[in-house]
DNA sequence: GTTGAGCGTT
């Protein structure tokens, strides 16, 4: 039969109850419902003093050993909301935690009317949210816009709302998509990364100040003359391929982080 | 001065 099961989201927080299936299971929906993001569950096993793992099968959460009982299980979020110096981490809100699975991306707006303009864009688009960044890709000599542009949000929410739908712009209607990111070789280790899109007064010291949030910068590398891209390097791989296919906002500019492609190992 | 599927000065 249905029944309430106490989950937290760490063993200090205060537990929600939330209600099992009529078999006992608790669908991964229903935990995500009140922990957004959430991928599984773990309880403190008295015996031991380790964490115990709870069973996840197509969807749904087994009770251990049949019964629920009267534990306090706690959320399981995926790996990667917990990395390093992430600021979510940092966050005594807890909540952004959960939300950080669904992590902004740039969106390229696609069909855009010749003369719109970033002021156009803007807004149009900060009726559905904040927005950290807004472009309109011209012809370096001539100016005239090249009809679509890159805009990206402060909140997930006005992403997933964005997306959704078709705009009308200045009397055309546009699409708006996550981009197509080149990431090809996913599986390359490494500790240095290309970091594409610079612009020209990024200067090396702002790539490494920005960078070692995320973990100690070893070496930072900006060819000259400028060409619109630089290396950073990592003492730690894993840093270099956890920002691998995410883009930074840097000095305003949308730069994009990649394994470079030559490279010597 | 033009155009209308795509992908951001590697």
């Amino acid at each position: 039969m249905s029944q309430y099961i106490q989950v937290a989201e760490d063993e200090i927080e205060e537990p929600i109850e939330i209600p099992s299936e009529e078999d006992g299971s608790l669908l991964l929906t229903t935990l995500g419902a009140q922990f957004p993001g959430a991928c599984g569950m773990k309880y403190r096993n008295p015996a031991t003093g380790n964490f115990r793992g709870i069973r996840l099968s197509e969807g749904r959460l087994h009770p251990p050993d049949g019964v629920w009982g009267h534990f306090i299980y706690i959320v399981v979020f995926p790996k990667e909301n917990k990395r390093k110096g992430d600021e979510a981490v940092e966050n005594p809100h807890a909540k952004t935690k959960c939300l950080d699975k669904q992590r902004c991306s740039d969106l390229i707006v696609l069909g855009l009317p010749w003369k719109s303009t970033e002021d156009d864009l803007r807004r149009y688009f900060s009726g559905y949210g904040d927005l950290l960044l807004v472009q309109v890709k011209r012809d370096v000599k001539t100016g005239q816009s090249k009809g679509f542009g890159f805009i990206r949000f402060a909140e997930y929410e006005s992403q997933a709302k964005v997306v959704s739908q078709r705009h009308l712009i200045d009397g055309r209607w546009c699409d708006v998509t996550i981009p197509n990111s080149n990431e090809g070789a996913a599986e390359m280790i490494s500790r240095k990364v290309f970091i594409a899109r610079c612009t020209e007064d990024i200067t090396a010291d702002d790539l490494r100040q920005y960078f070692s949030k995320f973990g100690e910068v070893v070496d930072v590398f900006i060819p000259r003359p400028f060409r619109a891209f630089a290396f950073v390097t990592f003492s730690d791989p894993k840093v270099a391929r956890a920002l691998c296919g995410e883009d930074h906002i840097i000095k305003g500019a949308s730069v994009h982080v990649t394994y470079s492609s030559s490279q010597k190992l």
